[in-house]
DNA sequence: ACACAATATCGACAGATGTCAATGTTGACT
DNA sequence: AGTCAACATTGACATCTGTCGATATTGTGT
């Protein structure tokens, strides 16, 4: 199954589950390979129209947090499918989940985006 | 071949060729349909590992330009290869191209990733 | 005109990705 | 125990994507 903690490369072997964004502004340096594959990875993990839908409805639900049920209605995509890319978005770090009850919920994690979005700023 | 105007909702008709980004900061509301699919295809151009090398070589050569043929061997890619993702990276209105003789000169387009990162931020 | 160097385009192919129907799992309630 | 509701997992399928070799295009210099 491999949950993969991301970096593994030197310092920090955290048991964090990805996103902590991995590498350099991007515009300092040349990024090497195995950087590269890193954020490539994370940034495909959003990078479709469904998961960013996933996570925008997330973000702007209070607490941060929603149920699965809340988000298959409004995608229009078959529940397996949005459990999929809940999955996706999961692994890639940018939500966590907590079950309460027959009910899942899906939580923003906190740094994950912001972190990302480091990473790409020029400045 | 499709040019695409990204945006084409409803104001500014300006023949920007994309990665203006689209739409507000994902974590404000929920987007639609439409500016998730634009959304996603920014992140879709980003999210590889050769496309993100080559635009970090670009990003950080002087004048954040490079040429073609400063960018095929350290990628590690054969040239129609490396072309082909220089095209998507331009498509996508991350880079520009200018002809300088026989060099193909591509250059950062100065806000695009950045605004870019502006969408993913949470704040 | 000719030859050569730098890129782009084309065609083909293997592997990744998004989607669904069917099925499994887990918890709540009677 | 049994039933139902909420999700997850599996398997299959069509499409998209990254890669290359071969070829076309364009500019330079002889």
């Amino acid at each position: 199954m491999l949950t993969y903690a991301g970096g593994m490369s030197t310092s920090t072997a955290l048991p964090l589950n990805e996103a902590s964004a991995c590498c350099a502004p991007l515009t300092r340096q040349p990024l090497d390979a195995e950087q590269a594959v890193d954020l490539a990875r994370l940034l495909k993990a959003i990078a479709d129209p469904a998961r960013l839908r996933l996570l925008s409805i997330v973000a702007a639900s209070e607490g941060q947090e929603a149920c699965v049920c809340d988000l298959t209605e409004p995608i229009g995509l078959s529940q397996p499918t949005v459990s999929h890319h809940l999955k996706v978005l999961m692994d890639a770090g940018f939500l966590s989940r907590s079950k309460r009850g027959t009910w899942h919920y899906y939580a923003l994690v906190p740094g994950a985006l912001d972190s990302l979005a480091t990473v790409l700023v020029t400045a």
